[in-house]
DNA sequence: GTGAAAGCGCTAACAC
DNA sequence: GTGTTAGCGCTTTCAC
């Protein structure tokens, strides 16, 4: 329309009402307002409703900014993801820790900053720990070496790691027990008869899969007995689909899969059903997340229950807690649970 | 431990350097500083060579709360969805679009202040807007009513919707040629010979669903046909499943399903199969989405893409432009192409 | 309980 | 080009 420039930037248009304007209208100083604003105790009533009422016909909002700079605090508390951007929404997990992080992050009124950044990118992540932007961090981090100890302490705020942290760090966390889980799978699958177990694990580099993998191992050994196969996917339904093309292929002879992740046990459930094989009756799966498919009545996949949403929640309430300086847990492991169903 | 009381609050520790401290070390003034570190042009490179040293010395990092203070710009975007929390991680285009964002930001360096709050929230929503919390925002709203007129102008930053806005919102926005893609959808199934094609069409308080629906029945009707069948249900799988047992017990003859939306179609096939119908031979299927199940080869849905991770993205490319000041297009509308699979 | 005053660390005119 | 000088709007001692 021939009246901008291409110099030219947008901003936020004339000032609203300040501090100061509140106090003027309240009669009272601005010491005062900023006290009223913050909740502040030690002011008289009186003052409290000249001040709600000024703020209220000006339309007083405090500013963020200045605030912050006085205060030393932001407001916000930031979601640290060091995965790439593709795994980040593909993976049910992230989606259910962002998802719990907001509703934990619900009660304080801290603003959600969301960090998605590949792990290779560590000049932006250390950028980010230093520059303050967040009064505290959650982490959510499966691999190790994404995050080193010395990187957090570049932070000079609370951390709370969702899912245990990598091995040396020694953050506060919240994670369910990966090995009780694997155990309480193998136990089931040996209650269940079966004797000739075949794993599908997850990437080795995730402190969650090895976990997994040394409970069902563990457990099955206390028994007495040794897994038919063992192989390594990635989490995705694809490589379920293609150890257990590997596991069909070698000939091995088997009664039950355990799959690290439930998206490796569709890939495995659907290699089955390709090849003719019933479910339970040749072959017993379980898996590991109860996503939400598993509970899908066609699929009904027996499942170790990794309250990934829960966990979250948890991570973030206690950040919140650290942050108020109220008590709290140092860290939290959860039990796991089997969900029953079909497919064993 | 003992040594914290309950009033404690958690602090950034002692202060980093300022600017007024890389200007002593380089022996410059702090406005040269300033200018060093935002990247301005006019200074002598041997003055920034010192600035620059000195902050690596110093280990220097911008505080954000005095650079917004000062500069009245925050350095963060907000992307705002009123939906339901439950929703959004639930919904794929959501997660798309967050996904999306977070790419289309990438390039300016802005971060991403994630906003999820229920649409009843309004008066958090316009705490929000009015705080100045962001220098811009996206809002990726789909029902009407969400966020009105009004609101969007307690706002003094740019916004930018993905997906039309509502009705009487001028904002500019990113979106899919929705009417387009019902009626892409429509001329496939005519091609196909078909000509009992039964809708089962989204809520129609969400400007993208009733779009498909009058884009489908404008073709058909541009054809001589007249749907033998319409119901709603809202995007979910489960509301596929049910309108399809509605159309299966209506004892209506059809030789095809258009949904508008994937999660439909996949309620639609499992019911289709559930009664042993064959599809495509008895019946086709047509969804709305290009969800990444639809492309499993097991399921191979035939539908219109709606590429919302890159409406997204794009969109986000049109806020970045807008707070630059850059030449921009004012409103997009992508043209839609169908997936043909197999069940059609 | 309340007010005065001193910054928080930075940007942006404006002079030089 | 570079330095000087005001603030940005708020919190927070510190007197009263």
């Amino acid at each position: 329309m021939g009246i901008s420039d291409d110099t030219e930037q947008h901003r936020p248009e004339g000032r609203g009402p300040t501090l100061e304007d509140v106090a003027r209208v309240a009669g009272v100083s601005r010491a005062t307002v900023s006290r009223v604003v913050r909740g502040d105790v030690q002011v008289h009533q009186d003052k409290v409703d000249a001040v709600q009422a000024a703020v209220h016909t000006l339309g007083y909002v405090p500013n963020n900014a200045a605030r912050s700079l006085a205060s030393r605090q932001t407001g916000a508390v930031a979601l640290i993801v060091p995965e790439h951007e593709s795994r980040v929404f593909t993976d049910p997990f992230f989606v259910s820790a962002i998802s719990g992080v907001t509703a934990g992050l619900d009660p304080g009124d801290k603003q959600l900053l969301l960090v998605l950044t590949s792990p290779e990118d560590r000049a932006r992540i250390r950028r980010f720990l230093r520059g303050g932007h967040a009064d505290g961090l959650l982490v959510v981090s499966h691999h190790e070496g994404d995050l080193t100890e010395e990187m957090l302490e570049e932070a000079t705020v609370p951390v709370v790691f969702i899912g245990r942290p990598p091995r040396g760090c020694s953050a506060p966390f919240v994670d369910l027990d990966n090995t009780g889980g694997g155990r309480l799978a193998a136990r089931h699958l040996l209650e269940r008869g079966r004797r000739r177990i075949a794993l599908i694990c997850g990437p080795q580099d995730m402190p969650a899969a090895v976990d997994r993998r040394i409970g069902i191992e563990t457990e099955l050994a206390e028994a007495g007995i040794t897994p038919v196969w063992r192989s390594y996917g990635d989490f995705t339904l694809a490589s379920g689909e293609r150890e257990m093309a590997a596991l069909l292929a070698s000939d091995t002879s088997f009664d039950a899969v355990f799959a690290s992740s439930d998206l490796m046990a569709l890939g495995v459930l659907k290699k089955l059903e390709g090849r003719g094989i019933r479910v339970p009756d040749d072959v017993a799966v379980v898996g590991f997340d109860d996503i939400a498919s598993a509970a899908d009545d066609t699929i009904s996949l027996t499942t170790v229950v990794n309250p990934g949403r829960r966990l979250a929640e948890l991570g973030a309430t206690m950040l919140l807690d650290l942050l108020a300086g109220r008590e709290t847990a140092q860290s939290l492991v959860l039990c796991p649970e089997l969900a029953v169903r079909s497919t064993t």
